[in-house]
DNA sequence: TGATCCAATACCTTTTCGATCTGGCAGGGG
DNA sequence: CCCCTGCCAGATCGAAAAGGTATTGGATCA
């Protein structure tokens, strides 16, 4: 699992259509559809339901959607305070 | 920033030592550096100090070593939470 | 039944990742 | 003082992964 799937899997959740995501990631639809794929076989779950208009959440997508979430964004905290310990120096009251 | 620099900076963190970090992540030496590097530069700051006897935290790394372990945690259990409802079908008291 | 929309597959290209080999720098023993 | 050892960094190469285009298959609707 990477943090790129999650944040496919976030995209493709909230539009629930692989083209329309794949749009909004700036890429093209079958690369999204693998990934989806592959993160389903990693998962050993489906966590969509393909129908003939777009896809749908299946329990284990719904559970792990808000938690994908809350991991990409701890990352990019995390991120942020890595360089904030970078550019404030030890200590710093200004 | 990947799943994998996360890891790998963890183990790191934690032996002090690229090549013993290597060994444990069953990796070898230059790559791990690579990322570390990588890693570093994709934040904007030095993570490690590094001395001829291993490396060292800086600030950054330091903030972002709990950060780090607390996301890989995350990850897993986020793994670990969609399998379950997958295996569970949607309502079960048993 | 023909048109349309969507996801899946096939095939290819490009990028990324890891391994091996080599170099540079600091400490420790003769 | 010199060499040896251990550690990190750089360069080059091959393998694996990711993305793009073209196409197919299936379902819905007029």
């Amino acid at each position: 699992m990477s943090l790129a799937q999650l944040e496919y899997f976030v995209a493709v959740a909230e539009e629930g259509n692989v083209g329309r995501a794949a749009a909004r990631l700036h890429l093209s639809q079958p690369p999204l559809s693998r990934q989806m794929r592959s993160l389903e076989d990693e998962l050993g779950v489906k966590l969509f339901e393909r129908t003939s208009r777009g896809v749908r959440l299946l329990a284990p997508g719904a559970t792990l959607l808000p938690r994908a979430r809350a991991i990409l964004a701890d990352v990019a905290a995390a991120a942020r305070a890595a360089y904030r310990a970078g550019s404030d120096p030890p200590d710093s009251v200004s």
